[in-house]
DNA sequence: CGGCAATGTGTTTTT
DNA sequence: CACATTGCCG
């Protein structure tokens, strides 16, 4: 087999097939490559049955697209690999064996907006005030310790405030309802697992011994329980392979461990470790930008990316006057790059917060600039196509009360609070599901109908079953009855829905809806189904990771986004930070810009803003700085510079109303407002201030 | 029970 | 500012 288009580090990490090996792949260093050649060299030279390889990564995406260059690769024989997310890996283990871990067949997968409305539910029924115990917060807390395979009587030995003990109380009657309603959370796929695993050895040995080959993609962002689940597996044989990269551990926040990967030698004694340092994407100038910035982290593995790239123009630094310049700024370059030729699908805007997308986008439509904007609103999480799957989930397993009482009032049909707490008291009292119980009034009828779908169900196709749930629950008919644009997107959105019904019953012939659910229930992103058309992409760091622009503007480059505010006062939030901003950089391939405000409103206040970190840990050699005091003529008129200040004068503010100076610099006034707006800094003479 | 006004809250989010 | 959630009243 030709493996002449590797580079020598590349060639090392596909042939070393025994025994443990980390692969610390740097940005753009063809880290994908390694994988799918490795898998095609173990089956074609080392003769490893297809079925002994297991290949993991984190998403639907990038499990496809290894798939997909592996069956270009192999052909027939590719598909007997086993390629999947970690999470429907769990999927399919659970699958097999449900009842060992007390599980009905029709379990269901509750997504996270789920799991946060079951802890809602717990908390009112625990009589706990949200106000001071956040569900949100209760939930990621309940979420960590379930990545780090803590379950309720485990926490308990943790327990010390009486914050903890109400946690502890939740966690409790938490994993209590999971089991009654037969409902799995996202981290049950992982965990349940290696439940299973300890208690049953031989299931183990099963898999150790199915497995004899088990490669693992981005390792820097496995949590505690994907460290274990493969450490279980791999446990016999060592062959595991882990590909990643610290510097690109961006996950902490949902319980990544980038230490995973800086341990794996420990964890692995006989470890041999590859190093890809020679990046094939970006332009030397880039590059040094990125090394410059990430070289300030403590916490990481010696690793200079390089490459035989062209040096390149240098990044540019634009510091624009406000937000709606910076915009202006970036969307006015994008018009030159593409009167240039340059396509639309080449460019991104890279943002630290999604909130940002807003200013831009105004920007981008008066130019009239094809954009998509990536991973704002997921399809699925759009309330229609939610109740839409409810309705589903309920019909699959009538116990899951959260989907239950999620429609069970959708559209209205005059069951309340009031009624919906009988049920729920009603339930628990026989210890009953909710769907059981119902014997009486309005809900009656509703249980009818989900019986009459139910009864026909076995009949229909999948896209059959969709239509029929639509029409009788009414959902139908109500948005029909509405008549506004809303209710106009909404009943597309369902037609969409139906569309990809459609396409799973064109790939898979017949699909039942449990199998339907389970997919639908692990793939979160629509995007994934729609074609990519020639557009601009607007989207988050955190969402461009893995993927690679010629063109790249990363905005917002301020104290208090990024590094955002939250994270600035910890330092190993500040690490992420960085390893976030490595990210955005290494994104692009031929040219950067970071641009940032000098003023910013947020959440409707103005305020002065100070320059990233990020930029200063910059050597100038790389960068041409463009430090705009005002870059566009239609502002200049806004500046009087023969006002002059003193502290103690009184002004009136068109926005703020009248306030007072207290503090007055080279060009910065700095005013007192009443408290609702509290003390800013302006630019003096700025025609929206009048003395009074 | 349902609609509307008041109030509060505000990162990132592979599954 | 913009959105979600809560609380009150018809």
């Amino acid at each position: 087999m030709d493996l002449e288009n590797l580079n020598e580090q590349q060639k090392q990490a596909v042939m070393k097939t025994e025994g443990p090996l980390l692969v610390l792949a740097g940005a753009g260093s063809g880290k994908t490559k390694v994988l799918t050649t490795r898998i095609v060299y173990l089956i074609q030279e080392k003769k490893v049955d297809p079925k002994s390889i297991l290949a993991i990564t984190f998403t639907n995406k990038a499990a496809r697209e290894m798939k997909d260059r592996v069956i270009n690769m192999l052909g027939e024989k590719a598909y007997e690999i086993q390629i999947s997310t970690f999470h429907s890996f769990g999927l399919q283990i659970i699958k097999k064996y449900y009842e060992k871990l007390e599980y009905k067949r029709n379990f269901t997968i509750l997504d996270s907006e789920d799991s946060l409305s079951l802890i809602r539910k717990i908390l009112k029924e625990l009589n706990i005030d949200p106000q001071i115990y956040n569900p949100k917060r209760i939930r990621n807390i309940i979420s960590s310790n379930k990545n780090e395979l803590i379950d309720a009587e485990g926490y308990s030995k943790f327990v010390h405030t009486e914050f903890d003990k109400k946690v502890l109380e939740v966690y409790k009657k938490y994993e209590k309802k999971l089991i009654e309603s037969s409902s799995l959370d996202f981290d049950d796929l992982l965990m349940k697992p290696i439940i299973l695993f300890q208690k049953y050895p031989e299931i183990l040995q099963e898999y150790q011994e199915k497995y004899k080959y088990i490669l693992i993609d981005e390792y820097q962002d496995t949590n505690g329980a994907q460290y274990l689940l493969t450490k279980m597996i791999s446990a016999k044989y060592k062959n595991i392979c882990v590909v990643g990269d610290e510097s690109q551990s961006i996950y902490s926040f949902r319980g990544a461990n980038f230490r995973n990967i800086l341990n794996f030698e420990k964890d692995y004694k006989d470890a041999e470790v590859i190093l890809l340092e020679k990046n094939y994407r970006s332009t030397q100038n880039i590059l040094n930008v990125a090394n410059d910035v990430i070289k300030n982290n403590t916490q990481k593995k010696d690793k200079n990316l390089w490459t035989d790239n062209e040096i390149g123009s240098k990044v540019i630094y634009h510091q624009a006057y406000n937000e709606k310049e910076e915009a202006h700024y970036v969307v006015n370059k994008i018009v030159e790059l593409m009167d240039n030729g340059v396509d639309a699908k080449d460019i991104a805007i890279l943002y630290r917060t999604n909130a940002q997308s807003r200013t831009i986008e105004d920007a981008i439509l008066k130019a009239n600039i094809p954009y998509k904007i990536v991973g704002s609103v997921y399809f699925y999480n759009r309330k229609e196509i939610k109740d839409l799957i409810a309705y589903l989930k309920v019909i699959h397993n009538e116990k899951d009360n959260i989907n239950l009482l999620r429609i069970i009032n959708v559209p209205k049909r005059g069951i309340g609070p009031k009624t919906i707490e009988a049920l729920t008291n009603k339930a628990s009292l026989y210890n009953k599901s909710i769907y059981e119980i119902i014997e009486s009034g309005k809900e009656l009828e509703f249980k009818k109908m989900i019986e009459e779908i139910k009864s026909k169900k076995d009949e229909l196709t999948l896209t059959e079953l969709v239509d029929l749930v639509l029409d009788k629950s009414g959902m139908k008919q109500e948005l029909i009855n509405e008549k506004s644009i809303e209710s106009e997107i909404r009943l597309e959105n369902l037609e969409e829905f139906k569309s990809i019904t459609r396409e799973f019953e064109e790939k898979y012939g017949i699909i039942s809806l449990e199998d339907f659910l389970y997919e639908v229930s692990l793939v979160s992103d629509v995007e994934e189904y729609k074609n990519n058309d020639n557009a601009l992409t607007l989207m988050t760091v955190h969402s461009a990771k893995g993927l690679e622009f010629d063109y790249v503007f990363i905005v917002g480059l301020e104290e208090g986004i990024f590094p955002h505010r939250n994270s600035s006062e910890n330092f190993d939030e500040i690490e992420e930070e960085r390893r976030l901003f490595y990210v955005a950089v290494t994104r692009a391939k031929k040219k950067l810009w970071l641009v940032n405000a000098k003023m910013r409103t947020i959440y409707g206040m103005t305020n002065r803003s100070v320059v990233s970190r990020f930029i200063n840990e910059i050597s100038d050699k790389y960068l041409e700085k463009e430090l705009a005091e005002i870059q566009f003529n239609d502002y200049s008129n806004l500046i009087d510079e023969t006002e002059d200040y003193a502290i103690g004068d009184n002004v009136e503010h068109d926005e703020y109303g009248p306030g007072i100076v207290v503090g007055v610099d080279d060009k910065v006034l700095t005013i007192a407002f009443s408290h609702q707006y509290g003390i800013k800094k302006m630019i003096k003479g700025h025609k929206s201030i009048k003395k009074g």
